[in-house]
DNA sequence: ACAGGAAGAGAACGTACGTTCTCCGTTCAC
DNA sequence: GTGAACGGAGAACGTACGTTCTCTTCCTGT
């Protein structure tokens, strides 16, 4: 399932003026604007047709169904998210200064005008409920997360129980802020990950 | 607009073998079942009108749209969620374990089979773009729900600072809970609680 | 008994949307 | 220059769904 993106893109070739792997991500990036700020079920192949400039032809060429599309936008939300939370890591120094840059990034990503909570909780509340493949991408998107997290507690000598803690803190702040409309719980979230860090690394 | 399940519900009488509202009530708990379930969107008003067993001409003698339903829904869930909260915090004894309580009663929810994620992150991802009456119903039970923990937090002496976190905590929890599939999230968050609520308490 | 009205079942209507098809203009090879 | 392939615009098709309408039945009050 995931690896039609790939399969797709390695037929690319030119088509006169575009590589097709462009007209592909412009459909994507705009497909993620659309649905991040209206709702997947809310956006239909028309609005996306009209806002991604692709004629509806070209679209069903690239994609076979708007499912599909949706499968490409959530590999495309995991890959920024992921990218973006890992440049704000690589940017603090010591382990322990890793762990809270996560906050960091939450805290710039909510003060975005389009942010309007985690792309993949609402996908899964929109749809994973209907469609098996968004529960699972859903799901495969918050473990790896996990392990992310996992990662730098480790590397910050911190027990094996500090990782989930933190990371139900950030879930929590993205749905705080979300819904409040407010970008306070990012803050709040850093504080209280302070206080969990160094409860854990001095009880080890 | 939250007042019009009131004020029909104050017109109530006798339609020759059942109460009015109680018709109400048994369309709006069909509702929630089938709308936490398989999603707002996904259930038509032909499968509510056939699960609840009543005919499409009482159920729009009753609500006079789809998204008056979907909000009497909504003061439905907000009411059975604070009254089962409150019900397990105040089996707690001391302070203390009235704030942890909470997370108890996660735990006990999370392992219902039918449990899904929180119904209002669930409907604010699903309609909250589309439907300010949505989004703000959503942003109030998320905001009384933080009053509630306050309260709390303020009876166990703790500082200001504390209850937000737990809150945050809590969201996290139901989130990570409803998308992961298992229950770790409620006990994880739990040992966090313990550690935040006690750095509180000693520090102030 | 009979007129009148309430209520159920489901047909009907309008709309929206995912997907496919058709028509027409453009381009490119020869 | 000419024909054939391609691509864009949007019409068309089938379906689903929210909402309303119609018909029939059954109960009620006198």
């Amino acid at each position: 399932m995931f690896s039609i993106v790939e399969n797709v893109r390695s037929q690319c070739k030119y088509n006169g003026w575009m590589h097709i792997s462009e007209v592909r991500e412009r459909i994507v990036a705009t497909a993620d604007e659309l649905y991040n700020a209206k709702g997947i079920q809310a956006v239909g192949m028309d609005e996306l047709r009209t806002a991604a400039g692709v004629s509806l032809k070209k679209l069903y060429a690239e994609f076979p169904s708007k499912s599909s599309i949706v499968m490409a936008v959530l590999e495309h939300r995991h890959k920024s998210w992921t990218e973006g939370l890992d440049a704000t890591v690589q940017q603090a120094g010591a382990p322990r200064e890793r762990l809270l840059a996560i906050f960091d990034y939450l805290a710039g990503w909510f003060c975005q005008d389009s942010f309007r909570g985690c792309g993949f909780i609402n996908s899964f509340a929109e749809l994973g409920a209907i469609s098996p493949d968004v529960a699972e991408y859903a799901r495969q998107h918050k473990e790896s997360f996990q392990e992310y997290v996992a990662r730098l507690a480790g590397e910050a000598g911190a027990p094996g129980f500090l990782a989930p803690q933190l990371a139900i803190l950030a879930e929590g702040a993205q749905t705080t802020a979300a819904i409040a409309g407010t970008s306070d719980a990012a803050g709040q979230a850093r504080q209280a990950a302070e206080v969990l860090i160094d409860a854990a690394l001095t009880a080890d």
